[in-house]
DNA sequence: TCTGGGGTCCTAGGACCC
DNA sequence: TCTGGGGTCCTAGGACCC
């Protein structure tokens, strides 16, 4: 059996934790640079504001309804989810964290202990994690990672579920899929949605009862197989923990769009030097190296220019590293060879391919290592001054314009205080 | 004026090798 | 007219997720 717990509204509810007042009121959060809507609380989503709704354009209709506006907090976020996860790590044996806001539970061998009594161990979780942390939370439990997906949703939407849906017999699991849209399952995207309405399928039901070859076909090869598969309640998916609970990622990136478009060199070399920091850092806290790396730069794709709005170019590194100063030599480089005059330049980023564990790094014959044991005790002594005092307070020249300013990032005019992990965003009771 | 930032997996097709 | 076959590696691109 699997449980997947989903925090209900993450970014909402965390606002709300901490603003008590905005509970029942309708709150949305803005990406990155408020530039547009990327998570909103269900009175926000009965008003009909959507994922994705470039601010500009919804701000009048968000000031009639008295919608709460905020800039993503991630300081916030990331904190409160460490905290739910932490709780759900106590509560059974295998945990993978698939996002900031969602947990996979192995019950396996927990059936033993709990009996026939899952409901009552998802709902005494629920509970707890919500006086605990003050994050509701919705719970659906089944066979299958997809199943358990579907259960979650149906729990989400189906308030007389009391945020908990166990399908524990084939009945139950056949009127779940009955009762979801096609659309809705986990792994149907639009592209497949079209496709399978086009076909004449509507409901998850539907979908179980396609073969096999036809899924193969038509939904992208064995993904779309193992997707029917687990519906029917055949698992093809197990859980994919690690030590911790957080997963090694494959590749590493960091990206932004800028404040204002950048049309200057040095700028957008700043911009991308931060961006490669960035990425370094988060390598070496995985204790990787890379071998690859890709930079683009990124035009408008609103405007009157045609496309291609974005270049990018992948450098290979003879000997992998997660030392800054080289990858910002071989950045430097990458923005060089695609830099054009004249352009516009409104976003960039930067991505870490072809990871190995660092210091597994085969050095080749004749190449003499470019990152040297001090070079790394170096960037250990960096990532421990900036752990300790904070992002930045520590940098190579790269990143930095001479002026001091950063115009490659973007306002953030709605942002809630770090209320959890910088001392001045304790709250005051008086 | 203003439109996010991360990730995953899979397939097809070309280059190359024997 | 008539063009080997099988394997591996790499990359680009497409679909999906939150």
């Amino acid at each position: 059996m699997f449980a997947l717990v989903d925090c209900n509204n993450f970014y909402a509810s965390c606002e709300r934790v901490f603003q008590p007042q905005l509970e029942g009121k309708p709150i949305i959060v803005l990406s990155n640079n408020d530039g547009c809507v990327i998570a909103r609380s269900n009175e926000a989503k009965e008003l009909g504001f959507n994922m994705g709704d470039p601010y500009f354009q919804v701000k009048p209709d968000l000031a009639a309804h008295n919608v709460n506006v905020f800039s993503s907090n991630y300081a916030l976020y990331g904190d409160m989810s460490r905290r739910v996860m932490w709780y759900l790590a106590q509560k059974a044996p295998e945990v993978e964290i698939y996002s900031i806001d969602e947990a996979f539970l192995d019950l396996h061998g927990l059936e033993k202990y709990v009996a026939s009594n899952l409901d009552a161990f998802a709902r005494t979780l629920r509970a707890d994690v919500k006086r605990r942390t003050g994050i509701p939370t919705c719970v659906g439990i089944a066979t299958t990672k997809t199943l358990a997906k579907l259960a979650n949703r149906l729990a989400k939407k189906r308030p007389e579920l009391g945020g908990v849906l166990h399908l524990d017999s084939d009945e139950k699991r056949c009127w779940a899929l009955q009762q979801v849209e096609v659309g809705d399952v986990w792994g149907i995207g639009r592209q497949y949605a079209a496709k399978l309405a086009a076909a004449g399928i509507s409901t998850a039901a539907d979908l179980a009862g396609c073969s096999d070859a036809w899924a193969r076909k038509n939904l992208g090869g064995v993904v779309g197989a193992r997707l029917v598969q687990e519906l029917q309640g055949r698992v093809c998916h197990g859980l994919a923990p690690s030590e911790d609970g957080t997963l090694a990622r494959k590749s590493i990136s960091c990206s932004r769009t800028f404040g204002q478009p950048l049309s200057a060199f040095h700028e957008v070399l700043a911009a991308v030097g931060t961006f490669t920091s960035r990425a370094a850092e988060k390598l070496r806290r995985q204790g990787d190296a890379a071998h690859l790396m890709t930079v683009y730069l990124s035009k408008s794709r609103y405007g009157l220019e045609p496309p291609p709005y974005s270049c990018s170019l992948v450098l290979t590194l003879r000997v992998a590293t997660s030392d800054t100063t080289e990858l910002l030599r071989v950045a430097r480089l990458a923005v060089k060879r695609l830099w054009q005059a004249d352009s516009r330049y409104t976003k960039a980023g930067v991505v870490l391919d072809g990871l190995e564990p660092a210091g597994q790094t085969q050095l080749s014959l004749f190449e003499p290592a470019p990152s040297s044991d001090k070079r790394n005790r170096l960037m250990a002594e960096l990532d421990a001054v900036n752990r300790r005092f904070g992002k930045n307070t520590v940098r190579l020249a790269t990143t930095l314009l001479p002026s001091g300013k950063t115009p490659w990032e973007g306002k953030a005019q709605w942002c809630s205080p770090a209320y959890t992990t910088r001392l001045e965003g304790l709250m005051l009771v008086s």
